[in-house]
DNA sequence: TCAAAACGTTGGTGACGCCAACGATATGGA
DNA sequence: TCCATATCGTTGGCGTCACCAACGTTTTGA
């Protein structure tokens, strides 16, 4: 039997606990989860991960910097910085050259291939964010905004 | 020097970069990720993470189920509820018994303690609820509401 | 009766976020 | 100028959450 049956004695699809199901943190983690599951399987698609297209996405925006700026334009750890710069720099997506001025530093840019996947990701992401959205009427969206920017705002990353 | 300089010169903090802090995806995952945070201190504080309060929750809700039956009222793999399972029996937290009627079940049930354990839980993720929704007036935060209730009802975990 | 399904379990994988510690280098105040 | 302090990149690790494949056991339903 893979359904249960309630007081009524109804077929009743199984149905989550109401004590977590109605709290606000939990539709906001199930919305959060699948946003995640449709972001990462495009990215998987192309063979890289939120990390790659963050770090992509800050080289284009501010042009060459070194890691730790990198970490700083990305919320990422400096250690992820360094796992994701290698891929990528693997991947021919950027360059990574010593700093004449600084010796500590690595100097990160991105290159045209790179430009090339970050488009194609920025896509991909455009398909994913319309999906996840799309149950929601303009209105909805514009007031379901509204709130995550400002809590996005007072919870700041960084 | 912590922060870097604008084309003004004047001292800016690091931003992260627009093309992806604009995105509601980031904003969402930004907010969950919060979220997640404050979650996972209260839970750990009491040595106990998020899959246990599902558990718990599902079987204070529901009464006995068997571990499959947890499953599907939590969202849970049936290999993660083993081993929360296994958890919340060595804390005392819950009871497991074979079935008498189908060997393969093994018939869950939350003890007395699980129930301290469960209001407690519970207190501190109103706390946490609270300090993550308290930037928003209230009509923002019923407008959010709405909109994640759409999402999460059209994105259905199950 | 017997193939198919369900059950619980083991032992993985991956993404994301984060931390401690280290050697090398740069900086700034005494 | 010297030296404590800070920064940089790196290694190796941890925890949470979500998910998967494979397995032996037991039940089911055609």
């Amino acid at each position: 039997m893979a359904v249960s049956t309630n007081c009524y004695g109804d077929p009743m699809v199984d149905e989550l606990a109401p004590r977590f199901a109605q709290r606000a943190t939990w539709k906001l983690s199930t919305v959060a989860q699948r946003s995640h599951q449709l972001l990462a399987a495009a990215f998987a698609e192309r063979g890289r991960r939120g990390y790659d297209f963050r770090v992509l996405a800050a080289l284009d925006h501010f042009g060459e910097l070194h890691q730790a700026a990198i970490g700083r334009h990305t919320g990422l750890d400096p250690s992820d910085v360094t796992q994701t710069v290698r891929d990528l720099e693997a991947a021919g997506e950027l360059t990574r050259l010593p700093s004449s001025e600084d010796r500590r530093r690595m100097v990160i840019a991105i290159t045209p291939a790179g430009k090339r996947t970050l488009s194609r990701l920025e896509s991909a992401i455009d398909t994913a964010e319309a999906a996840l959205l799309a149950p929601l009427s303009d209105a909805q969206r514009e007031r379901l905004l509204e709130g995550l920017e400002v809590l996005a705002q007072a919870h700041d990353r960084r």
